[in-house]
DNA sequence: GCGTTCAATGTACCT
DNA sequence: ACAGGTACATTGAACGCG
């Protein structure tokens, strides 16, 4: 029998018999199954030395009677471009892998054993090209099993899967939940403190609560929590967080009460996997707060913030309790309602956050070939070397093993020194993809490297400007067909969006397959630069930003050639007075000479620089400001000043009046000193970078981050802390206080007028002369008094 | 002993 | 745990003074 199948999952069991692949998928008539494939072996390579004898070493390692060696064969293959012989040894049992690799690199003629650090489940996935979140067509025969599977159907594999075209996606069952535990102070511990509350939403519209009876006994609801679960059945598991927090926490809360957290498809509890991801088995269980950063624009990356942002559910029209108050809400019964609806709201947060990221991850799943559940977990690094990894059964290169490189800096990227001051009529052009099609142009890529001592490989070598580092012209390089077939695919996918309905699930699909695209393809660079990388070549990333000096450096003598005046670049821009004639001919002239393409981007009424590089802010035709750098964009600053940089921005660049803004500060500072302005626009906001004992110096944050700790509540590196600077003596750090701990009467108004908003604003309005203490003085509040209007004029 | 100076530290941003 | 280039606030030790 012939099945088409979504696949959603994958996993493998060791049986006697050898290794499964587990493959859980959604068929094309809606039945969820199970595909069992009995007939894969697992194997790693035994590169040989030059010149070793093939034959002898297999008969070396076939005496080696004690290694669970299944099947051997010769092969070739490529390590770093070069041709290689190698023997590939098959084995029984995966998890026997490692031991047999490092028994055999003591034979003689056996250089080093490869790939056997790959698992079982990205084995499968490489060799047979089988791709999760993607199609496929395979032959099965159902299962007679008395598995307790929670499917439609069980098979068993009789062919390989074969990937289809079929680009669109299931309708699948998520499920969406929030949990709440009670702990009167500090952060709540399993082992100690009940969950008291989860709220589920689905996919389907509804929702769920669970909350503890009086004597907060959870294991009735963990129970109920459970059978839902497996009652609905979901495909995917989504939640805010619980990679680190929620799946542990009830794990081990289960474990104390003697209950199994089968919320899985077969009766597994939750388990972490690769990258700390937790793994359902026979769902994806997607943890959002993965998804995170990809809205660099949200700060504090709260489930409220993301939503808000997302405009799930506005922040304004909600009642937020902070985790120090769980307990009082709980115990107060007049708020516990609040409670309540709290918990309800974030589950509806999750479903509207899944709802709109699950493409996206759906579509970096499929096209990096990581399972959906590990995708969001990987960092960057670990989704383009997988993305690699994948082509290495066309390209025939080995995966070599990850050997933790020391870290040798190099040079990177130009940046011009602004001319500051407001300019009129400014228009940025910038390289599309510039390092991508510099390493595709030069074949720069760990197999076409020529190192120094080597003599030139025939058909020639592209060489560096400055770095000096050589790659062979031909043939394309691993990078080079990569890349190419990415940006291949991108322009392909973005010409098929344009004929698609814009509200259609199509173009839904493709914009977020298009992005996955851009996400891999704009990765790449770093990834050669990067020392953990299995395909590390510094010299690559050298070349690709030595070129990239040379193209910027080439593009500004070329544009002043032709009379524009660049006022700015950084990297691959330039921003110059827009003289549209010169800069078509420009535009021209870059991709003739340069082979690259430089485009139009944003066209400026009138930009403002400081004079400092990465910091301006400019006026667009639509009236919007786009603001880059300043204070106005970083997370480290109070919203005060925030609020008032992006006011003077404003009134500089629209209504060119310096003095006015000066005027709106001083007011502003008026109403600041007479405590008008809400607390929460006073706290200020700082990562913890490193572990507490690890810093070398005192600072705010950290002092807050003890206190906070002082009464229990864990912080983890990574963790934002929010602090307000209070009144007293001495340094800043000695000033500080958690915000919810600190009331607004202790708040040091004046830290916030001299150290926040006054520096914030003179950034911009230093430039017209103006200085911070015109900005701090009140005297415009009184009458008859000159104002700042009387020496600027208006 | 005290105020000033400046390199080091720490975070977050830009492309 | 993708790269390097950059700004800026704060700390804290070195420095200068007499």
């Amino acid at each position: 029998m012939k099945i088409s199948f979504w696949l959603l999952d994958i996993n493998y069991e060791v049986k006697d018999k050898g290794a499964e692949a587990w493959l859980w998928g959604v068929e094309i008539t809606g039945k969820r199954v199970l595909i069992i494939d009995r007939d894969f072996l697992d194997y790693f390579y035994a590169v040989l030395n030059e010149g070793a004898d093939p034959s002898r070493v297999i008969e070396e390692i076939k005496s080696e009677k004690h290694l669970p060696i299944e099947k051997i064969e010769t092969v070739e293959r490529k390590f770093f471009g070069k041709p290689v012989k190698a023997v590939k040894v098959y084995c029984k049992d995966p998890d026997a892998m490692s031991k047999c690799a490092r028994a055999l690199r003591n034979i003689e003629g056996v250089n080093d054993c490869l790939e056997n650090d790959i698992r079982f489940s990205m084995r499968y996935l490489i060799d047979n090209n089988v791709v999760p979140c993607g199609w496929h067509e395979v032959d099965v025969v159902e299962e007679k099993s008395s598995m307790e599977v929670h499917v439609d159907h069980v098979y068993e594999a009789k062919s390989k899967p074969k990937l289809l075209e079929k680009s669109d996606v299931p309708k699948l069952k998520i499920l969406g939940f929030t949990t709440t535990y009670y702990s009167k102070e500090g952060s709540p511990k399993p082992n100690r403190n009940p969950v008291i509350g989860i709220s589920v939403a689905t996919s389907q519209g509804k929702t769920k609560e669970f909350w503890a009876k009086e004597d907060n006994d959870d294991k009735p609801l963990l129970e109920a929590f459970v059978a839902c679960v497996r009652d609905f059945n979901p495909d995917v598991v989504v939640g805010y967080g619980v990679n680190g927090n929620d799946w542990p926490y009830l794990t081990d809360r289960c474990k104390q009460l003697g209950l199994h957290l089968y919320v899985d498809r077969t009766k597994t509890e939750p388990h972490t996997s690769s990258y700390g991801h937790v793994s359902i088995t026979g769902r994806a269980n997607v943890d959002l707060s993965d998804y995170a950063d990809e809205f660099p624009e949200v700060k504090v990356k709260t489930l409220e913030n993301l939503a808000d942002y997302l405009g799930i559910m506005k922040i304004e029209s909600r009642i937020l309790i902070e985790d120090v108050e769980v307990a009082n809400y709980w115990d107060d019964k007049t708020k516990r309602q609040m409670l309540k609806r709290f918990s309800l709201d974030n589950a509806r947060c999750v479903m509207g956050i899944a709802e709109a990221i699950l493409d996206f991850a759906m579509q970096l799943s499929n096209l990096v070939s990581l399972p959906l559940d590990h995708v969001g977990a990987a960092a960057a690094g670990f989704r383009v070397e997988w993305f690699l990894a994948k082509r290495t059964r066309e390209s025939g290169e080995l995966i070599p093993k990850r050997i933790e490189q020391p870290y040798r800096p190099y040079s990177g990227a130009i940046v011009l020194e602004p001319k500051p001051g407001l300019h009129e009529n400014v228009i940025a052009l910038d390289f599309k993809s510039m390092y991508p099609n510099i390493m595709i142009n030069y074949n720069l890529s760990p197999d076409t490297y020529v190192p120094p001592k080597e003599p030139e490989p025939e058909g020639g070598v592209y060489e560096a400007p400055e770095v000096k580092h050589r790659f062979r012209k031909e043939p394309p390089g691993f990078y080079k067909q990569a890349l190419s077939e990415l940006i291949e695919v991108r322009n392909k996918i973005r010409s098929k969006m344009k004929t698609a309905d814009a509200k259609s699930p199509q173009h839904r699909v493709l914009d977020a397959r298009q992005k996955a695209v851009k996400v891999i393809t704009n990765a790449m660079y770093g990834y050669a630069g990067w020392t953990g990388a299995r395909w590390y070549m510094k010299p690559v990333a050298e070349a690709a930003a030595a070129w990239g000096r040379h193209t910027i450096a080439s593009t500004i003598k070329m544009a002043e050639n032709e009379g524009l005046n660049v006022v700015y670049g950084d990297t691959d821009s330039i921003f110059a007075k827009n003289e549209p004639e010169k800069v078509d001919k420009l535009l021209v002239e870059v991709k003739e000479k340069l082979g690259l393409e430089i485009s139009r981007d944003k066209m400026y009424v009138r930009i403002f620089f400081t004079e400092a590089k990465k910091r301006y802010a400019g006026l667009l035709p639509d009236g919007q400001l786009d603001i880059v750098g300043l204070e106005v964009m970083r997370g480290d600053w109070a919203a005060v000043a925030k609020k008032v940089q992006e006011e003077v921005l404003e009134i500089v660049l629209k209504e060119q009046s310096p003095a006015k803004a000066a005027k709106f500060v001083q007011d502003f500072i008026y109403e600041l000193r007479q405590k008008r302005v809400a607390y929460r626009d006073l706290i200020i906001w700082k990562t913890l970078a490193k572990p507490a004992e690890e810093y070398a110096v005192k600072a705010a944050h950290i002092e807050a981050a003890r206190m906070l700790r002082e009464k229990g509540w864990e912080l983890s590196v990574g963790d934002k802390v929010g602090y307000v600077i209070v009144n007293g003596a001495g340094r800043l750090y000695e000033r500080v206080k958690p915000y919810m701990f600190a009331t607004y009467d202790e708040v040091d108004i004046e830290y916030y007028a001299t150290k926040q908003v006054v520096p914030a604003a003179a950034r911009v309005l230093a430039s017209f002369g103006i200085t911070e203490d015109q900005l701090l003085s009140n005297e415009t509040k009184e009458k008859g008094s000159k104002k700042l209007t009387d020496f600027f004029g208006s």
